[in-house]
DNA sequence: GTCTATAAAGGGATAGAC
DNA sequence: GTCTATCCCTTTATAGAC
């Protein structure tokens, strides 16, 4: 379901269609999501977002200066989204913003998702210098700007979006005061 | 529509829900609209895209002062999100990630209003000072961060997603080289 | 132009044989 | 645990009287 769901969002995506895409009757998978779509959408965000979190240390690690990873973090992105045909990036931005006034329980875990998030990367944050307090509300801007910047590049069919992101954020984040990174 | 599509996106919305909401027999609505659900959402996106471009000037013209002008803007994004209880404040941007992959006529509208949107912000910008090739970036940026910041302040129920952008795009706006205003 | 009734299709979910 | 058939509801959209 992560595929269908990244790419249609969670209204368009039905169970049936999962069901076919993995290959097993409606049948089983009730009886392993019992709950349903909604069971079923709450395990992928939570999956997708232990994984996408694995992505900010991989990224940005080969840059020894901050704020060259970031630019490349979103040129990386915009790439990407160029050479799969404008595919949607990242399924807990969608969800969140399709469901978040109608299904409680898949927002509450779509924010349980971001939180962690905002917690891990922060702390990567930190580690490479940032004062705590700066770090989350970079984390904050960062993150917001990749997700309104994926809508603008899926509407707009262009990766004009996501590039001045990348080069707002990269020039927002030179002006946070960085320390000595804490480990070399 | 606009009220719903606002509140509960695209998929969420049926049209016998926009019937009732209206007042108006299902017979009349496809009387009206012989185009059915798609082509109500995009008079929608059409109408709601002419209407909030007006708020820029609207809401910088006060400012003097770029930079705090921005800062304000994001403020006061947060304060209505806050006292409306976290509802959605722009449905362009929910409904361009919902159908970005599912509606290809729906998705032409919203680049098209998401365009003029740039066209007009541009222009504004560049009538205070902003050199041409900057101003369209700097649109680009704070309208993603905006967008961004509004998917994660509903999923977080929290302004701080909101207030931490706007700090950073006006971080990041005062970054940018500005001339002398072109009207006093 | 307005409104009611209904068609046609698809959705989520379940029952129960195997 | 697997799978099929089916229930029940809602959806979009239309037909046709008024």
């Amino acid at each position: 379901m992560a595929e269908l769901l990244r790419v249609q969002g969670y209204g368009a995506t039905g169970v049936k269609q999962v069901a076919a895409a993995a290959q097993a009757p409606i049948g089983s998978i009730y009886h392993h999501f019992p709950g349903g779509k909604r069971e079923i959408a709450a395990a992928v965000l939570r999956t997708t977002g232990a994984a996408y979190i694995q992505l900010v240390p991989l990224l940005l690690d080969p840059y020894d200066d901050l704020v060259a990873g970031v630019g490349a973090f979103f040129e990386a992105a915009a790439d990407d989204m160029e050479n799969t045909g404008w595919a949607n990036m990242c399924p807990v931005g969608t969800v969140t913003g399709e469901v978040a006034d109608s299904e409680p329980g898949i927002r509450a875990v779509a924010a349980e998702v971001i939180g962690s998030w905002v917690d891990d990367a922060s702390a990567y944050l930190v580690g490479r210098g940032v004062a705590d307090p700066d770090a989350r509300a970079v984390v904050f801007a960062m993150l917001g700007s990749l997700e309104g910047a994926f809508i603008l590049s899926r509407g707009l069919r262009s990766s004009e979006p996501l590039r001045a992101a990348g080069r707002a954020m990269a020039a927002y984040v030179a002006t946070v005061p960085q320390g000595a990174p804490a480990r070399s």
